[in-house]
DNA sequence: TTGTAAGCGTTATCAT
DNA sequence: ATGATAACGCTTACAA
């Protein structure tokens, strides 16, 4: 008995609209049509097809579909390694705005292998669009697939040429972050990251740069260049904290950077805020659980992932005469690792 | 000129295995063979061919290979809603093992609505097997699925019927944790979670009570239903400390609901872990920084997403007779929530 | 070694 | 209102 059930589960070929048809005694196109327009066939044939539907349980091919039509209808969204809140977010919004889009979503995850470029193109294969975010792939690659004719979004990546681009504003917060820092008295702030790693971080560096110039100062330290990570923020900040002038303030590239940072002032007997001011990127959960609550700046991480979404399909159903740039807005948020005592900007919304 | 460029990029018309044939001088088989079994081809056939492949940038067309082999070479996985760490870990290691298998991964998150079901039976027709985690859907569905011939993993789900799971190990732990706290002398000891929940939740809250059998004690309190978020955890908590006869000591559903008790505990002037022990579940990255430390246990979520994939790919590729059901180990991890002083386990691996 | 031709499971255009 | 039938783009016996 137990290897009848076994068997009965065993891979069973799906029934095809020609066993339909047969079934119900009509012609392939009828079936088809009752899936389609079902006005358009005859109440009694209808019934007919429905029921021998129901009795086979048959559901159309998607490849056969596909394959016909000339669409997959899904979308891809390409990342860089196995990160933190920011890229789950991102993802998280572009998912659910493709699912209400009737659109699936296939992920791929570039682990700095040199396999990517070719996982790339595999992915461009079987979607009908693409979402690239950040440095995943190289212009070659993006100028490549945009000549096969792939709709694409980058996302979080320098507008290049004629393709359409989604980001959240980096350097005018980045100014007021530096700025409010200085204010605070600071004219020794150390920039963790590395501008030549993302755009991002070179736009929020701008803003650090931008700050200073602003207040008539020059900044103090060459950026320590740094990955995203905690682990390396805080081998980064290990380093620039160790220097006899070291720094009494210090910008992360983003919140896990600046998490490291904190990690490392503690190790090394640094009281913050007092003795360091600190701030992060991104406003991920924990920012507002470390202590002290790190400043910070929001970006809209999730809606950047919607958005993207509502880009990349209009892209493809309607394909726009001029591709699209889009900056989100970001915004500071002040907490205590910056040396505000009162919080301004505490309350969630 | 700027029309014309427009004109250049728009769809394309991708070339077919036809004009590839025609451009070589020789029939489409030849061309599939370049491409399967190279060295079935005499090489200066295997040339023209492959110049001409060069010349037209041909790629094969997924949904003409697919449906003529029968595959999508893809599979899926079904998670909750838009959650936390747990989730993106195990899509995490999902996407990097499906990756290696050379599989795409098509994501989908029941955003708890209505149409989940739809939207699952839809994923199932352009996969080749499906990753369920948890109550994302009924049973009826998984089924009805299986009865399809789908193959399946459950991950964090109760193994049911015949088809493969995997999850991480609950009840053991979970006792070890509440013994733990049993050990520092507590006896009035809350949960906060909900067993109804979440097969997960209920394992653990099983261990909860075999905690309390083997130290020969009776809860004191029944389980305060909360999500699994952190403002669920808050919210949860702030009832059960507002009671008269609180507890000593709380334990959290998972690290969020944790972070939840914290926070409530803060803002109800109870200290941690002095008036109050609080621990976790998942061990997230967050669990480290919060102060105090959160004690929690450790489930290797990263890997489960992994396994999942193996299972599954297993199951497409050889179909083993039997099920396996498979249930990763996890580590009770001492930090200060509960009271310890000297964390016994603070080091990271 | 290479070509012919039959699928694979749809959709959609014509006829009827 | 329904049915034939030609795509859609590939793989793979089977022939030659």
């Amino acid at each position: 008995m137990k290897a009848l059930t076994q068997t009965d589960r065993r891979r069973r070929r799906a029934p095809t609209i020609y066993e339909v048809a047969k079934r119900a005694g009509v012609s392939i196109a009828t079936v088809s049509r009752v899936q389609q327009q079902p006005s358009r066939v005859a109440a009694p044939t209808r019934d007919r097809v429905e029921r021998a539907i129901k009795e086979l349980a048959y559901r159309p091919s998607r490849l056969g579909r596909s394959l016909a039509h000339g669409s997959h209808d899904a979308t891809g969204i390409v990342f860089p390694d196995l990160s933190g809140p920011y890229y789950s977010a991102v993802i998280l919004g572009y998912e659910e705005a493709s699912a209400a889009q009737g659109q699936s979503v296939l992920i791929l995850a570039t682990h700095r292998r040199p396999r990517t470029v070719e996982q790339v193109l595999h992915l461009a294969d079987r979607v009908d669009g693409l979402v690239i975010m950040g440095r995943t792939v190289g212009d070659d690659v993006v100028e490549q697939l945009d000549r096969r004719g792939v709709p694409m979004v980058l996302l979080a990546r320098p507008p290049a040429a004629a393709i359409d681009s989604i980001r959240s504003e980096n350097r005018r917060s980045a100014e007021a972050l530096v700025r409010h820092l200085i204010e605070h008295g600071h004219d020794r702030i150390g920039f963790v990251g590395d501008p030549a790693d993302s755009a991002d971080v070179a736009e929020r560096f701008e803003g650090f740069l931008a700050a200073h110039r602003g207040a008539g100062i020059q900044p103090a330290f060459d950026p320590t260049p740094s990955a995203l990570r905690e682990t390396d923020g805080r081998a980064a900040a290990i380093t620039l904290l160790g220097r006899a002038d070291r720094p009494t303030a210090v910008v992360g590239a983003n919140d896990e950077v600046a998490l490291g940072v904190l990690d490392a002032a503690r190790g090394a007997g640094i009281r913050v805020p007092t003795e360091l001011a600190v701030t992060g990127w991104d406003d991920i959960p924990m920012t507002r659980h470390v202590s002290p609550a790190l400043t910070t700046v929001r970006q809209p991480m999730f809606d950047l992932g919607r958005r993207a979404a509502a880009l990349l399909h209009e892209r493809i159903t309607v394909d726009p005469a001029e591709p699209r740039h889009e900056t989100l807005p970001t915004r500071l948020v002040v907490r205590s690792s910056c040396g505000c005592t009162a919080p301004a900007e505490e309350k969630e919304e």
